[in-house]
DNA sequence: AATGCAAATGCAAATCGTTTGCATTTTTAA
DNA sequence: TTAAAAATGCAAACGATTTGCATTTGCATT
């Protein structure tokens, strides 16, 4: 239902076919993916692409605020979601890497009294939840 | 103040002189330390150790919950600190490294109603906050 | 204290994920 | 339509981490 050249467009990235279909990919997935299963899944619909340029469209939407990166727990590969319009964090399934997002971040007043004792300035915050889904289980 | 080779044998671990310099080297650094750092420190120390022993011995010690491992964000490298008694999570300076521990874990009764909600089992999540503490702020 | 076995270490090479240089192709704006 | 800028493909480089194997060490037993 997404335009992405729109997307794109908004986001002030140029336009071309490797980004359409790597956005396109990312809000289909629904869910966590590492550069390497991106490549595949497009490699998969019988297109051109090549990883390094899967790794750097990643770069540049991570850049741009349109994918967010993060770290699997013991492993590292990077891993890559669509970033949704409000700031929100996943519950990952360990075995089948279902993800599902949580409704709201449960540290936004938590910063603030952190930020007050420790007389740190908060910028950026890592929280992802781990377990198992129904299936699963 | 420690016994380390106490808390090794504790853990189930096989005392070493290198295991031990290394959890006298963590405790005492107080903070996050990447291999090539805790390697890096040890020979200052005029130690003879190797890099991939502090690998193993790491990936030894994450294994037996004596330490955890995490990755910094926006980097491919990964941190180590000494596990606390009880649960906790970090907030690290990202210009000087230096860490505080916060004093309770904000996700407890979270996880409970998130399981609820999503019908997951929640077996462990990854917090930490970044910033700029006081001096680099 | 000496012995033997399993586990830990050092070293070098392999591996894995990621990044980079450069030639070619595509996009965008004039 | 064309020129300049940016994006891509490919191969090679890179950095972090892991592994195989020979040697050394720790530890239980004599």
């Amino acid at each position: 239902m997404l335009d992405y050249k729109e997307s794109l467009k908004q986001h002030g990235l140029k336009n071309s076919k490797q980004r359409n279909l790597l956005i396109k990919l990312l809000s289909n997935a629904d869910g966590i993916m590492t550069a390497e299963e991106i490549y595949l899944a497009l490699k998969k619909q019988e297109e051109k692409i090549n990883l390094s340029t899967v790794y750097r469209i990643l770069e540049a939407f991570v850049e741009k605020g349109l994918v967010v990166k993060s770290t699997f727990p013991s492993s590292n590969t990077c891993v890559f979601t669509l970033k949704h319009l409000e700031h929100s964090h996943h519950l990952i399934c360990l075995k089948c890497k279902k993800t599902v997002s949580l409704p709201h971040c449960p540290l936004k007043e938590f910063e603030h009294s952190i930020e007050k004792e420790t007389n740190f300035n908060i910028t950026d915050h890592n929280l992802e939840l781990y377990g198992y889904c129904n299936n699963c289980k």
